[in-house]
DNA sequence: GGGCTTAATTTACAATGTGTAGTATACTAA
DNA sequence: TTAGTATACTACACATTGTAAATTAAGCCC
């Protein structure tokens, strides 16, 4: 197979490269439902029928930018922590390390995750940062606090994941006012509402 | 004016509802981006042109739809309460109240809020509740831990409105595996993490 | 450099969807 | 009953879609 060659052929890149530019700076001028193919390729400089040759159509193509982004989010977070004692620190070193990939590369996750009516790619995350989540609590100890609280686990993930993606969205929404590491610290104490709890 | 009489013209409001149903129906068949004026009105079984005496197309309409929708949630959650001394259990029926009226009417929330794809209902309660949120603290003197605790209230607003929707859309994914009453009290739960404080 | 492979372009076409006319019909409310 | 209005119907110009075929251009490997 040559997949590898294709994959790897710097037209194509150039091509996916140039839509993903041209789909960034058109979702700054209208909304999602206003981007058609045309207006696509005319702003990418391509021809038309070139795009059908990479996606079936927008909504593929927003699931294939998808693609992409949860493989480079899941390099940043690295895998959960296996770590039977867990380290605060750790924690909120982890969590920053996510901001600040998304705070380097604000301009498409702002557009992406808090541009309204693109719901595709906040989903994935939340579903790939609730595996996350799932995944680390359970290798570990964690589920004691919150079992010891009568708080049943899966309500628990489903607030939690979704407070997090949900206040970054916030976030992205007002310009990054806070600095990564700040906004890190702030969950933990969020978290753990001030007491030391683990 | 006769705009009074043209909302409650039975021909309008007929054409509305099957409007509306047909939006139901057709979004479990089918992705937002499929559904067409075409498709809609001929699932509604009223003309296609009629449609565009009720709205410009199909994002009008979900805005409006969103409106109708805010109204219903605004009058079921009711004023914010201004007591200076929070009830917990007060706090508990009031989102009980709100859940149950969401599971009243599962098959609509359900597609509005926990179908993909269709962000601007879940857009509009979020920022309704933080809105409601905000009032809330700020009548009450409930700032108090969370600035003693270092936890910047914007943050914490943020942080607990978009946990509150984002649970409640898992809910509704899992077709609500939890009574209202339940998912109020773990709310609670989760909220205080098991502790009482105030 | 030259041959091979593949991406991109160009042009064309049928099908569907959009938005807006004008007119006729049916319903509502006073 | 009558005036007003919502809906139906038909028609039209235009945009978008998805695909096909042939051609051109770029990149790869020896």
């Amino acid at each position: 197979m040559s997949n590898k060659k294709k994959q790897t052929d710097p037209r194509i890149l150039r091509t996916r490269q140039l839509l993903k530019d041209a789909f960034v700076q058109l979702l700054q001028e209208m909304d999602l439902e206003k981007l058609t193919v045309n207006r696509l390729t005319e702003a990418a400089t391509i021809n038309r029928v070139t795009f059908y040759l990479h996606y079936q159509d927008i909504s593929d193509m927003l699931d294939k930018m998808a693609d992409e982004m949860i493989l480079e989010i899941s390099s940043v977070l690295g895998e959960p922590e296996t770590d039977e004692h867990p380290d605060h620190e750790e924690n909120i070193r982890v969590l920053e390390r996510f901001l600040e990939h998304i705070s380097l590369n604000g301009k498409f996750y702002k557009t992406v995750l808090a541009t309204r009516r693109i719901p595709i790619f906040k989903e994935r995350i939340l579903t790939f940062f609730t595996d996350w989540l799932v995944t680390r609590i359970e290798s570990r100890g964690e589920a004691s606090f919150v079992q010891k609280a009568g708080i049943q686990q899966e309500i628990f993930i489903w607030y939690d994941a979704a407070a997090i993606i949900g206040t970054i969205e916030s976030w992205l929404r007002n310009d990054m006012p806070y600095t990564p590491a700040f906004l890190a610290r702030q969950f933990y104490l969020i978290h753990t509402r001030g007491f030391d709890q683990r």
